[in-house]
DNA sequence: TCCTTAGTTCAAAATCTATTGAACCTTTGA
DNA sequence: TCAAAGGTTCAATAGATTTTGAACTAAGGA
């Protein structure tokens, strides 16, 4: 089973530091866009390689910000918006806020269909 | 004169990237305790060297998280509480609520007189 | 004027983080 | 059973950040 830190287990300045980065702040904005829509890995190829979105999403999951799921072969993704929002209330929606109106990285613009 | 950010230049990656660092968080948590009083350098020595700290202000000011004031010999430090508000909503009392709260890092206890 | 206080700057070293591609694992469907 | 889909892991590299101490600057007081 993968790794999730409990509500209390959740660290400020690992969350911060962890949302301080253009990738990981377009995947929640990515998140935040589809609701509370899980979504697989394969729905931000945009944002970088496999391998590179797989060490976001580690390091997404280890701060506590997203919750993931194995589905088939596949790996649902989904925002801890509830423990989050226990934990530091505001935090959550105040970066939201900003986060889905942010422009994507260059990758997403160089790589786009 | 030092730069700081206007209000509209305060990027979000950037303030979660600078805060997302236990000794900045704790710059952040020292100011937030003494209330809106702002604070010379040296108030800070227990967090980290002298060269040190003047890096850390350098940061946090870039990023637009505190204003630094020349006044005689010293530099007031202090929090741009209403820019960061009127930038990002709710953001930064969700954070200082918990910043006021963290135990200080290693360094301030090691040096502790 | 000279000294002290308070902080900056610089270059070097140490450390950490992000990115890549190749090889791999696991589940599912044919 | 085999192949494909969807991700992970690893080692290597590149790049960024943090820390240090020594040398420096600027303002204020004796």
């Amino acid at each position: 089973m993968l790794q999730h830190p409990t509500v209390d287990q959740i660290s400020l300045p690992q969350v911060l530091a962890v949302l301080g980065d253009q990738t990981r702040l377009a995947i929640l904005g990515d998140l935040a866009r589809r609701g509370d829509e899980p979504l697989a890995c394969a729905e931000f190829k945009l944002l970088g390689s496999k391998s590179n979105l797989s060490y976001h999403f580690a390091k997404l999951r280890e701060a506590g910000v997203i919750r993931v799921e194995p589905c088939g072969t596949k790996r649902l993704i989904s925002l801890r918006k509830d423990d989050l929002n226990a934990r530091f209330p505001g935090l959550l929606d105040s970066i939201l806020a900003t986060a889905v109106t942010l422009p994507p990285p260059e990758k997403r613009i160089e790589q786009a269909v």
